[in-house]
RNA sequence: GUGGUUAUAGCUCAGUUGGUUAGAGCGUCGGAUUGUGGUUCCGAAGGUCGCGGGUUCGAGCCCCGUUUUCCACCCCA
């Protein structure tokens, strides 16, 4: 007999981590609906027309590619086979992935329904993602993502509204977090001014490495990226910013007057900054030059969101993008969003014991079983309770009491029914309070209010 | 994809320079207690030492391969 196992990055989730996991996805799903977001699913595969080339060459080696039905290699030649070249082989025996993010697949909905969308379109959507990357801390092959997103609108508003709204998960979450925000314009000002704007990508890339391998290091990735060293030595004062997040605008605004878009991307910050103190947003909100994240899509503001107390990536992220829809066909639609990492999120949880106590919604009441005759008498009851909204069960099979009785316990069920002859010659129960061992002879309207008072 | 690391009972882990029959705690099941759990006491079941090969008189322990776990890099939630 073969050990039983589960792909390398997934998860099997028990009862007690299940309601975890549900304490966070209904935390944040109440505030998404607070907000005004409407709930949309996607399937979890998608054609890989749809998902290939969106996410780099990277990302294309972390689909999880489908094998196509029925006999793969009917239309491929011996030569082909033999050629071994697993890229285009792929092509010929697969056509469908699992999807990799929640944007992407909201793109493509975006522009196929188009018909039933009214803009600005204001969506969430919590799905698992599947990326087959090599699982370490914080990194799994399968995990969730809780997407918020606005499309149809450029108003910087949006932008104010996921900050409050990353605010006020993390709040009820009782995470202590700092929102880092940055933004692309001002990364793309930047290249223009040091004169590396090909470059952009393998700038922002090194420099999102700051916090971790320190600036010699980043300096000399971009060095070995082929970047001039004037324009390292030119990028040397803005990486080197301090101060408070106006203070840091104000020198960049000298720094960056003769890029017309770096001025853009500083006076979008500085609305967001405005906006976020009119409402009086309690989360620090910290600009942050060296926050470029890896997508390529985003064109304006860019957030990510770090846990205080834990070591972990980010646990929530996200951005403006003018033209998502774009590459399916659908032009000049813009939209921001985040995406929260319900994964990392209850990991944070879970090292930091943040739980509710009464996370879990359990059985309040059972009933033991003694024979036929008890199991008549006590399942009318059972209905009875259950309508009025108790979570109640009996158990299954007549075995020995000790047996039904461990069964509560291990469940933390806090009453149980015991039906025997005495009681019912009475039309009463015995109703046993477990934590107090108390028990006394009660009828069916007794229970009912006493356990709803307890609720 | 690169480098390192791990694997022994359902779970957490011991296991001496390579030496007879591989251990503990927890959990499970049974009993003390034929209608009363959480505490206690007694007992039982449960292992091809990840898998495959090699070295050796002899391998849980050494060597090679492979899979898996965790960690770092790349990249990312």
């Amino acid at each position: 007999m073969q050990k039983p196992s589960i792909p390398k990055g997934t998860r099997d989730f028990t009862p007690i981590e299940m309601s975890h996991r549900n304490y966070i996805f209904d935390t944040i799903k109440a505030v998404f609906q607070l907000f005004g977001y409407q709930q949309i699913e996607t399937p979890a595969m998608e054609n890989l027309s749809t998902l290939m080339g969106k996410y780099g060459d990277e990302g294309d080696k972390l689909l999880f590619k489908i094998l196509n039905s029925g006999d793969f290699t009917a239309g491929i030649s011996d030569n082909e086979l033999l050629g071994r070249n697993s890229i285009k082989l792929t092509n010929k025996i697969s056509d469908k992935g699992l999807r990799y993010d929640l944007t992407v697949p909201f793109a493509r909905f975006v522009v196929q329904n188009r018909d039933k969308i009214t803009f600005p379109f204001k969506r969430f959507q919590i799905q698992p993602v599947w990326r087959a990357d090599r699982p370490q801390r914080g990194r799994y092959r399968e995990f969730y993502q809780c997407d918020v997103d606005v499309v149809g609108s450029d108003s910087l508003l949006n932008e104010l509204e996921l900050i409050q709204i990353v605010d006020e998960v993390f709040k009820r979450l009782r995470i202590r977090v700092v929102i880092k925000i940055n933004n692309r314009k001002i990364l793309a000002g930047i290249a223009e001014i040091i004169g590396e704007v090909e470059k952009i990508t393998d700038i922002t890339v090194a420099i999102d490495k700051m916090d971790k391998i320190g600036l010699e290091k980043v300096n000399e990735e971009m060095a070995a990226k082929g970047i001039a060293s004037e324009a390292i030595e030119k990028l040397q004062p803005i990486l080197k910013l301090s101060g408070t997040n106006e203070k840091k605008l104000a020198q960049l605004k000298e720094i960056l007057a003769q890029s017309e878009i770096g001025i853009k991307g500083i006076a979008e910050m500085e609305t967001i900054f405005e906006l976020c103190k009119m409402v009086a947003v309690p989360t620090s909100i910290a600009l942050d030059l060296t926050l470029a994240r890896g997508l390529n899509y985003y064109t304006g503001a860019i957030f990510e969101v770090q846990a205080l107390d834990v070591p972990m990536g980010s646990i929530t992220g996200g951005g403006r993008y003018d033209n998502l829809t774009g590459v399916f066909g659908m032009e000049g639609v813009s939209g921001v969003g985040i995406s929260f990492g319900a994964d990392r999120i209850y990991d944070v949880l879970n090292s930091l014991e943040l739980y509710p106590e009464n996370a879990q919604a359990h059985t309040q009441i059972l009933f033991v079983s003694f024979g036929q005759k008890e199991l008549m008498f006590s399942l009318p009851l059972l209905s009875e309770l259950r309508q009025a909204g108790i979570h109640a069960e009996i158990y299954p099979e007549p075995v020995k009491m000790k047996k039904q009785m461990s069964y509560a316990d291990s469940k933390n069920i806090p009453y149980v029914a015991i039906v025997g002859e005495t009681e019912m010659n009475e039309n009463k129960v015995m109703l046993k309070n477990m934590q107090t061992g108390e028990q006394k002879l009660a009828d069916i309207h007794e229970i009912i209010t006493l356990i709803s008072q307890k609720k």
